[in-house]
DNA sequence: AAATTCACCGTGAACGTTCACGTGAATGGA
DNA sequence: TCCATTCACGTGAACGTTCACGGTGAATTT
């Protein structure tokens, strides 16, 4: 039960520590001949280092923290698959740490990620204000953000296209004909949040479409959140036939609204989500939505990590995330005759 | 940029380090009035204690594994979510590691771990052999597992009512009176799995329902996995008017198969999944499914795991979690005549 | 033959805590 | 007065690694 030590493997091996670490890291100058010896010692007692240990003095853990707002939104697993496969390559482990969109909560946490001493933190869209994120990265190094635009040189950012998310979803609907559309958004004032309905409203405004705080309705930013905002905005707006939702959750919440008032999607309301999850494809009708590709999210964030943490001292240019429309059965034509484009 | 250091304390307030561990961790002989001074000086230094260095002599790092097959199924962000909460209150952290099924992944992740130097471990559904598990617990204290039976002294087990779930489902299609019933499974065979079908058949077999192994059909428990089991399953047996999935994500992928095969849900074929994940109630009929209180299984796991660590030599006897048959649009009557009970 | 280089390997210190002691002062009772 | 007890705090060691040295013998050069 007791753990065996690189003394232990020192000994079976009849070399020193120092030899053992060279053989184990296979860094320095070392034999073929006793570095084969000090393996097969290792095998045979089954020795695998101290990670405290080796954190202790190297000051390098191992780990990372990941922290988001929601595990069971669809989005954030996807993007921790992709943290976490690049993290297992290059034997790191991370901290998966949700904040339920509480900035308490996140600050609490990021506290606790710095006190265990990760490598670097991935925080993904950050509830905290501007003015901590800077203090926090002032005392901290390495951190990568999403949907956030903070300007320290101890941040790298990646950008999703939010503007050109919402644009696409607009353009759609003025294609299809759509004279009077609605938004239901995340009631915390995300960078994304703003983003999104900049790039919509922008683009409607452009078609000469109406767009102002009478149609936009905010919720929490999931299924029952989507659901609550979206009978409030049809209620009160009955003439909307189209939604555009500030993410797949609350769109998927919208659809059920829609059936409960008896309103037919698509031949009544239009609805494109945000994200695309997979459950968009899954639902009937299927779920229009501004396609983003989430494992990629995870991969550049991990991997630019890694990267920052290779170079301290090097600058990194953000990253964008490029979108996508993906059309499903949840949109259609309100008047056919004023189809511009198929698709 | 340098860490401040229990040391530095110490200077700043005059006293020796260990009195500054000393009221840190309130423990031990100090007076109220230097108690005060340590802490305002902790304060002033913004000073929080090296795990690292903690971890080196208490042998406690404060981080726990969660071990599970795939983070894409919703199933498992539940459990995380109950693992976390209770693990954020202790100030604990947790690692999640993805195996996908992978027994090599999953010894590798295990390793890791443990040179990681976790407190504990939890792993959902291990699909390592009973052998492996064996000596792994040889070498390692406190682990918990669900569905998995292994007799061993640091192993402690929280068991989901398997049969029962199948026997629940068998008996709805026995008196809905459905005569021929198939099986979309899992390909790893898997204590639950097992534990299912057995429950599943029996139950059939009692009622004098055919249930063998032409009417089973396995796949990856995902909604490919389901799609292309349930398509093989009903071109080879186009008899079958009910299916019982592992899991829901297989149950979702079978309902697109029959939507493909132009099989109405529930009037030609009936359909019961398992786990009964949030998405059971939003897709299009709803889906059927025997439920289980996810988050409470991580609530409980991490809560025996914490138990475990208190008191490392006493023995706790294994819990399980009841199961429940929650009834939806995607089962309905066959032959209403046949109909024993209402529902 | 002496000096230099080189490949290989070992030794003390350090990382930041806590634990098991040790110590000195104050207090109490006989 | 003397000893025992209690309280408050300090000191050395230890946890398991790696780093910066330093050393040794053999090979190579001068």
């Amino acid at each position: 039960m007791k753990q065996v030590t690189i003394n232990d493997v020192a000994k079976a091996a009849g070399v020193s520590r120092q030899t053992v670490s060279r053989a184990m890291n296979d860094k320095g100058e070392i034999s073929e001949e006793t570095k084969e010896r000090v393996l097969t010692a290792v095998r045979e007692l089954g020795y695998r280092p101290n990670r405290m240990a080796q954190s202790m003095v190297t000051r390098r853990t191992g780990t990372v923290g990941l922290v988001f707002s929601d595990i069971l939104n669809p989005f954030f697993p996807e993007v921790a698959r992709g943290v976490q496969d690049v993290a297992r390559e290059q034997e790191y482990n991370v901290f998966l740490c949700n904040t339920d969109d509480d900035p308490k909560v996140e600050t609490q946490i990021l506290q606790s990620l710095v006190a265990q001493g990760v490598d670097g933190i991935i925080i993904l869209g950050s509830c905290l204000g501007a003015k901590a994120l800077l203090e926090f990265a002032d005392t901290y190094h390495p951190i990568i953000m999403t949907n956030r635009f903070v300007n320290h040189i101890n941040i790298n950012q990646l950008i999703v296209d939010n503007v050109r998310g919402g644009a696409l979803a607009a353009e759609h609907f003025v294609q299809q004909g759509h004279q009077h559309v609605g938004i239901i958004t995340n009631e915390n004032v995300s960078y994304s949040r703003v983003r999104r309905i900049q790039g919509f409203c922008n683009t409607l405004l452009q078609y000469e479409v109406a767009c102002d705080d009478s149609v936009i309705e905010s919720g929490a930013p999931t299924l029952a959140g989507g659901y609550a905002a979206a009978k409030r905005l049809l209620t009160r707006q009955p003439q909307l036939t189209a939604l555009f939702a500030y993410n797949d959750l609350m769109a998927l919440g919208a659809m059920r609204a829609c059936r409960d008032m008896n309103l037919n999607i698509p031949e009544q309301v239009s609805i494109i989500g945000f994200d695309d999850i997979h459950l968009t494809s899954i639902v009937s009708p299927s779920l229009s939505s501004i396609r983003v590709d989430k494992y990629m999210i995870g991969v550049k964030a991990m991997t630019r990590l890694l990267e920052m943490l290779a170079r301290p001292d090097a600058e990194f240019p953000w990253q964008e995330m490029p979108v996508e429309l993906v059309l499903r059965e949840s949109t259609r034509l309100v008047n056919p005759q004023n189809d511009l484009k198929s698709s």
